[in-house]
DNA sequence: AGGCCAATACTG
DNA sequence: CAGTAT
DNA sequence: GCCT
């Protein structure tokens, strides 16, 4: 077989291993029948199927492989529903339970015992649905212990004859990794505790599934070896005072719940570019909620698996609701969104152009065109500029061209070449985009500490003296000197060679003891950041950039009594963290490499 | 209907 | 204070 | 904008 095609090849890298487990329903093309699920479980069902690469099928199709029904469903029901007489014989009718466990497993799981029409002559008309599940013990399988699970795996499910065949389409019988993965008993491997910070993704989903077991007889979790080190002890022990709802995995639902996934070919390019367009308008009218939603949908069709064809098909995608769904499918029917013809497209052009100006925003923008203003020449003429944006206007171009890696390497260098002249043991390290190990970065993000918790005093204005010396630091935006142990650079710097180009560089000095927090804050992404503070306020803590702390009260907003607001009562106890996997641990998550961050 | 991260500093 | 930025 |  071709390699070219690796969404379906099984490749072995641990990168395409992901993307292929992301998408394990690939072969799976289902109507899902709401009666007997109702509303909104079948919602839920529709829309992971979908996010895990299945199709949806409003309704039989050549190519429908599955019908996903209520277990209690009867035949005749289900045909009148369809509208078929006959089940056809190359469908599986299956229990949702299949799906539900195949989505919390993260994998496909033997369709056997969830098969609902047990296929011994294609026209089994009268067959009680339901009877095919008279066995009990099926959906309970995961709690029970390991004998059970054995023995039903060796004496296999009633219809053991057909099984294979109908478990999943012929179209793709190359998958028998998944099999592998069914049948070697997932608990062997749960022996560790809940804090082993596995590396790899396939432990990590098999963790998933375990932590629904109750995790009080596992006392026995083995210290993990190692690896990200962390004083576990410590992060356990607060832990082990918080109420066993704060301390539970959080789903994969989670951004920094989930590594970020390996960008997918774009397949709906010709919906995104007309959406991101929108979404520029929002964004220079300052709407800041709605450009969020805008984001969050652009990201969910970037990265499906297919072209999008039906408005169903777009609104079962996450974060599309109705309204981005009839857009959708106005792209797609008209080829054309008859809303940007009502855009003016100077007016647009110009905010575009503005705003990409340092410190000049929407507000901004709309005031210079107000005045008539439209390109930057008129800008450079006749606009009133603070100090900010006129060096944002200066540099214009270089400020909006990506860095290499290799030169934020350069300019890494030089700054701690010169902080070490001051105080060898300072710690200097880029995060951002850098650290995440992007290609390219849209700045340079330094943070600066000392390990010994003093050193790093005074070090910040010595250095900052040093690097304007070499006419190294060219510019100083913005100089916050909060206290002796918090200092922040927003400045323009420039290597030495001629023909360098100016970059925009952030400096950052904190006190050791906000080492991991800083760490994690500065190295983003900006979603993942959003994502880990909401879940840690979910579980009453309270994550910054200085610390995280846990026993954080927060009042309670009028309408929502089961959420948090965002006014705090009680500050709560900050937990003293030496590395970014403590707080990890202490938020029940994974440890993800700065690379899955990038959410 | 209201949340969607948090906290702070600078400019004018 | 509003606007901008991190 | 979307989601609860």
């Amino acid at each position: 077989m071709s390699t070219k095609d690796q969404s379906i090849t099984s490749k072995t890298t641990n990168k395409a291993d992901r993307h292929q487990e992301k998408l394990f329903l690939a072969d799976v093309k289902a109507i899902i029948i709401e009666a007997g699920l109702g509303k909104t479980r079948s919602a839920i069902l529709k829309k992971q199927l979908i996010v895990y690469g299945g199709q949806y099928h409003r309704s039989i199709q050549s190519d429908t492989t599955h019908i996903i029904a209520s277990k209690n469903i009867k035949l005749a029901r289900l045909c009148t529903i369809l509208k078929i007489d006959t089940i056809p014989s190359n469908l599986i009718v299956v229990d949702a339970d299949w799906l539900s466990q195949s989505l919390t497993k993260g994998q496909l799981i033997d369709v056997g015992q969830f098969n609902l029409v047990k296929r011994v002559q294609p026209k089994t008309t009268s067959v009680q649905l339901d009877k095919a599940l008279t066995k009990d013990d099926n959906a309970a399988t995961l709690e029970h212990g390991k004998k059970e699970q054995i023995k039903r795996h060796s004496d296999a499910s009633p219809c053991t004859d057909n099984s294979d065949h109908n478990e999943v389409p012929p179209a793709s019988q190359k998958r028998p990794l998944e099999e592998k993965k069914i049948s070697s008993p997932v608990w062997l491997k749960i022996k560790r505790g809940r804090f082993s910070k596995t590396n790899t993704k396939k432990r990590a989903i098999d963790n998933s599934n375990i932590i629904h077991q109750p995790l009080d007889s596992d006392s026995d979790y083995v210290e993990s070896d190692d690896d990200n080190n962390a004083n576990t002890s410590e992060i356990e022990m607060v832990l082990s005072q918080l109420p066993a709802k704060y301390t539970a995995k959080p789903s994969s639902s989670w951004a920094c719940a989930r590594p970020s996934s390996l960008p997918v070919k774009n397949r709906n390019k010709h919906i995104t570019d007309i959406l991101e367009i929108l979404q520029k308008k929002y964004e220079n009218l300052g709407d800041q909620w709605r450009v969020k939603g805008y984001t969050k949908a652009i990201s969910s069709i970037k990265n499906y698996p297919r072209e999008i064809t039906t408005r169903e098909e777009a609104e079962a995608i996450p974060n599309i609701g109705k309204r981005l769904a009839d857009k959708i499918w106005e792209i797609i029917s008209c080829g054309h969104l008859r809303k940007l013809d009502y855009m003016d497209n100077d007016v647009q052009t110009a905010l575009n152009v503005f705003t990409k100006i340092w410190g000049a925003g929407p507000a901004t923008a709309h005031n210079w065109i107000a005045q008539g203003l439209y390109t930057l020449d008129d800008i450079r003429a006749k606009a009133k500029l603070n100090y900010h944006q006129s060096i944002g206007l200066k540099y214009y171009d270089d400020f909006n061209e990506r860095i290499p890696r290799a030169e934020v390497v350069e300019i890494e260098a030089v700054i701690r070449e010169e902080a070490t002249a001051i105080e060898p043991g300072l710690e200097v390290i880029t995060c951002g985009s850098y650290r995440r190990e992007k290609p390219t970065c849209g700045d340079v993000d330094i943070l600066i500490s000392h390990p010994n918790g003093r050193s790093h005093q005074g070090a910040y204005h010595k250095l900052l003296r040093r690097l304007q010396a070499k006419d190294f630091l060219t510019e100083i935006l913005v100089n916050q000197d909060v206290d002796i142990d918090h200092q922040k650079l927003l400045g323009v710097c420039k290597l030495p060679e001629e023909g360098r180009k100016y970059r925009r560089l952030d400096i950052i000095v904190v006190p050791y003891r906000e080492w991991a927090c800083s760490l994690l804050y500065f190295t983003g992404s900006g979603h993942f950041n959003r994502s880990m503070r909401l879940l840690a306020r979910k579980k009453r803590m309270h994550l910054s950039e200085h610390a995280i702390s846990v026993g954080v009260l927060r009042k309670v907003t009028a309408c929502s009594v089961l959420k948090y607001g965002n006014q705090k009562l009680t500050r709560g106890t900050p937990v003293p963290t030496k590395c970014e996997a403590d707080i990890f641990a202490l938020l029940g998550l994974d440890y993800l490499e700065p690379k899955d961050r990038d959410c």
